[in-house]
DNA sequence: TTGCACATACCAACTAGTATGTATACATTT
DNA sequence: AAATGTATACATACTAGTTGGTATGTGCAA
């Protein structure tokens, strides 16, 4: 066991525990016994609960949600099926358990946005970057008339975010992965309103 | 003072301390000493913690929230413009404040769904209320050539309130009241789709 | 022999909850 | 009308358990 994979073994269940309790729920002593390992270990690679956090976002959330959108930039094809196609997989590979522990990065953004600011601003760059590639290749769409002429692709890629995050906050409460599939379908209907 | 006041300042307070600190972040010496009370008041009208959280909800929340919806059963006029006008008012009202600290249901649903069943199951009946009584508006304006016929009335509720949920997420980390406008518009547009 | 990667033991601060006391209003009895 | 009982609405003081964080020690590789 070499040091970079401790350190990833720690901020791997860190992720899990937060993912379920929530960052002010997050306990370092449960983690480190379900890990079998000790605080020494712990307090070794992070020097504060909230450098953890901070590391979980940076490390673990950005990259897994970015990557589809950066991917956007070279990515052919019609802007809108290309969105499209990534929020059927969403729906497609969502387990109960997504459903049920939600969406991690909007747990994060809803519980730590006013308590702390350094998460706020880590967490505003994530989702301010999906709208961004999204803008992005909508504006491309535009260009290339796949989009409509006209559209307003900032407000357009914003409320696809928004409403893929409160997809998955309704259907958090109720417990329904159908929910979660109904509510997407419907944001893909809307998406299909700017098709040229 | 009677004693109802102070009953309803104790839940006052605690709700405000949980919109911004969230439940488990609610820390119940912080509200006594603000209101000037002590344990002994706090404990002479709630027997635990939770029940304070269960209280707030059903006794503030779920009043505030369905007040509205609820009046769509009597209401008349045209069931979109309906909706359309209580968002725009949501949109309207909304201070700063309103969009850093967030939708205090959507909050304490994102933390307390998977932590807490009772939560969890008084929330729902929040939410799958707003869900309800939009879904019979839209139905009666179907009946009434109002809204396109095959519309899937409780597939746009259900989207509906999960953008308006989703629109106070991307702001609250946007720190910014016009992004909430943005969304809320967009929302606004998507509810048009479906005019007869 | 120096520094990294931990382990062990410990602590101060906090936090929900409790045990107990008391002042006051109101009803009941005498 | 006076005395007495009783329930309400708190206040005070305390505790047991938890939690993030620290101080210090140790094995080992380079």
């Amino acid at each position: 066991m070499n040091a970079t994979d401790t350190r990833e073994r720690i901020l791997g269940r860190m992720f899990q525990d937060i993912h379920k309790n929530g960052f002010q729920g997050l306990r370092a002593d449960r983690v480190i016994a379900d890990l079998g390992i000790t605080k020494g270990a712990l307090y070794h690679y992070f020097p504060s609960k909230d450098a953890i956090g901070l590391a979980v976002i940076a490390e673990i959330i950005e990259p897994s949600y970015l990557a589809f959108f950066r991917s956007l930039e070279q990515a052919k094809g019609h802007p809108i099926d290309l969105l499209k196609a990534h929020l059927q997989e969403l729906a497609d590979k969502a387990s109960p358990d997504d459903i049920y522990l939600g969406c991690p990065l909007n747990n994060l953004v809803q519980e730590m946005s006013p308590l702390n600011e350094d998460f706020r601003q880590r967490l505003k760059v994530v989702m301010d970057g999906m709208i961004h590639y999204s803008t992005r290749a909508l504006e491309r769409g535009v260009a290339q008339g796949q989009v409509k002429a006209g559209t307003d692709c900032a407000a357009v890629a914003s409320f696809m975010v928004a409403g893929m995050e409160g997809a998955y906050g309704v259907a958090k409460v109720q417990k329904s992965l159908s929910s979660f599939h109904r509510n997407i379908q419907q944001l893909l209907n809307y998406l299909e309103m700017f098709r040229a």
